[in-house]
DNA sequence: TTGAAAGCGCTAACAC
DNA sequence: GTGTTAGCGCTTTCAA
């Protein structure tokens, strides 16, 4: 390994002359600068990082927290952080969190220990106080998928209300009044929300939402075609199904139409989050596109820069607005 | 920033001692252990990572470089090397290579600065000589889609031939003869492989593949789409498709579909990859199932076991095969 | 414009 | 059993 110590000697100069040089700052002589350059190009040397994060106690490197990278829509994030990260020129550490607060907590006290302060977390089951604190703790964290007041210059997020809101006028649009949601037995921040917004726009026009039209499930492929199963058995007549995601959703096509229930003709199906899956499932899902990779991007820029004081901490938050996908899930409701 | 001398101050001991309690190792009496440990808890002190990496000259960090962590391949791929990374307590830094050498290059020495010896790489256009030549450089440096004779032991690779043999053997026993096969643009490594075995397997039972059913085009979605399209153009009968990956399938089902040929009844359709999407199609993609979470939690381990000399560099080298998992797309060939 | 030197937080001989 | 000490590779005053 070529260390600064190596290119200062044969270079015949101090150490700190080639900090200078490698860091473009300094007064340095133009012949001397030059010579440097040169022996450092020759020599292949690359300063080691571990020994400046040492020293500048900042290791420019951002970490992501999410709980499965497995996962499309993580791989999307984390994705979305790595370009940012390449920008800023620093390093993208990872762990995955696997949906467990203690492992997401023990990711970040790993990612500190890397002097790693710029974070970028989507945490979906720690609670709110939790957050704040870390967040009061860490000048650089920045959440990804969560607003809380407190914090809220720390918030990308995503209306999902909004959006859901959205989605379902644009379902009452059409002809649909009876509406099933195929939501996560999991209920916290997305699904609630997201039913929310479904009830509240039916609510807005005067109608009243079916309780009795809710399927709890598991958010995937899976627990979409459970979900439509169990809506089957029950015989409440429904023309609409709004899938808490585009996994459920296209589980619940499948299936519907394995069953006999053609969509769109009979039944409307519509997801949430616009992964790929939506595009290559027939037919097309309709859905709310969630610009994650752009967030992911943000949120990593912007954990950068409060990180390394190039931004200050404001009270403004950082909302992203869902926007419709119309493809082919969704027809005019029968009317009998 | 709490540090082992603030510890070895408050405890009234040095911080060899300190140190020696964390790591566990060494000898140190038990009242005074009892007494540090307490402290490191009281004042929440954990090492820094950087200080650590500096003099022990290792990071116990594993670097990934793929090419796109927005693709399921490699989300999958990176989190198979992140449990293993988690298993020997290492943290993961993550690349993006964007599919160029270049990049690629400067990932790995942006690794290599980290002090991370352990890197898993996934690289589809590096030619073999700067392979071996890094390989030679770093002894925890292993590849995960390729074979390179020359360091067989660094390369946990598939099989990508015979699984693509194996699939059209399948293919053949359902009567099929006509088959025409969309291979990805870029003709390197994997596409010519699964090429291959498509060819062998006909030619071992005396079928002669017809060239002019190969149709070219990008290896995804709507590449498969476009394959599809101009296949059908063609108009030379054909009874079953061979598509490079899971993706391109699913693009070529749809279109055929669209197109009013049915799948299987008419034209059977095969993929490669087993992604998430291969069972979330209609019908479900038959394909053969590609083990990268498991193939790369095993570089991983290699690369990190590799780089520690917990093991040594041996002759052999890692091969998975690929299995088939049936599923709705294949068919008995028409007889017309 | 350049160099000397202190020190970042930690480990590992070596001494006692 | 425990402490002293010399660095790991680098940056950054301060002095020349």
């Amino acid at each position: 390994m070529v260390t600064i110590k190596d290119v200062a000697r044969v270079a015949g100069v101090s150490t700190a002359t080639v900090s200078r040089v490698i860091h473009g700052e300094g007064q340095v002589g133009d012949e001397c600068r030059a010579r440097v350059k040169k022996i450092v190009e020759e020599l292949g040397y690359r300063p080691n990082t571990n020994a400046q994060a040492l020293v500048r106690r900042t290791s420019m490197t951002l970490g992501v927290v999410t709980p499965r990278l497995s996962m499309t829509f993580f791989g999307c994030l984390a994705a979305g952080a790595e370009n940012a990260a390449r920008e800023h020129n620093y390093k993208l550490l990872m762990c995955n969190s696997l949906y467990e607060t203690k492992t997401e907590l023990e990711a970040i006290d790993s990612l500190r220990e890397h002097s790693c302060d710029a974070i970028v977390l989507h945490s979906e089951y720690s609670d709110e106080s939790t957050l704040i604190k870390l967040a009061n703790q860490i000048s650089g964290l920045v959440l990804v998928n969560r607003f809380i007041p407190q914090i809220a210059n720390r918030c990308v997020w995503l209306d999902n209300e909004a959006g859901s809101k959205k989605l379902t006028e644009y379902l009452i649009k059409k002809g649909h009044t009876k509406i099933a949601v195929a939501t996560s037995v999991y209920r916290n921040h997305d699904p609630e929300l997201r039913l929310k917004g479904v009830i509240q726009a039916m609510k807005d026009v005067g109608l009243k939402f079916n309780q009795d039209l809710i399927i709890e499930s598991t958010a995937n492929l899976k627990g979409g075609e459970e979900a439509a199963l169990k809506l089957l058995e029950k015989d409440i007549p429904f023309t609409a199904v709004i899938a808490y995601n585009d996994l459920m959703a296209v589980g619940v096509m499948n299936t519907l139409q394995d069953n006999g229930v053609k969509v769109p003709e009979d039944v409307s199906v519509v997801g949430f989050d616009n992964l790929y899956i939506s595009r290559a499932c027939r037919p097309g899902l309709t859905t709310m596109n969630y610009p994650v990779e752009e967030m992911a991007n943000h949120a990593a820029s912007l954990a950068i820069e409060l990180s390394s004081n190039k931004r200050k901490n404001t009270n403004q938050t950082h909302l992203f607005i869902p926007e419709l996908i119309e493809r082919s899930s969704v027809a005019i409701a029968k009317t009998k």
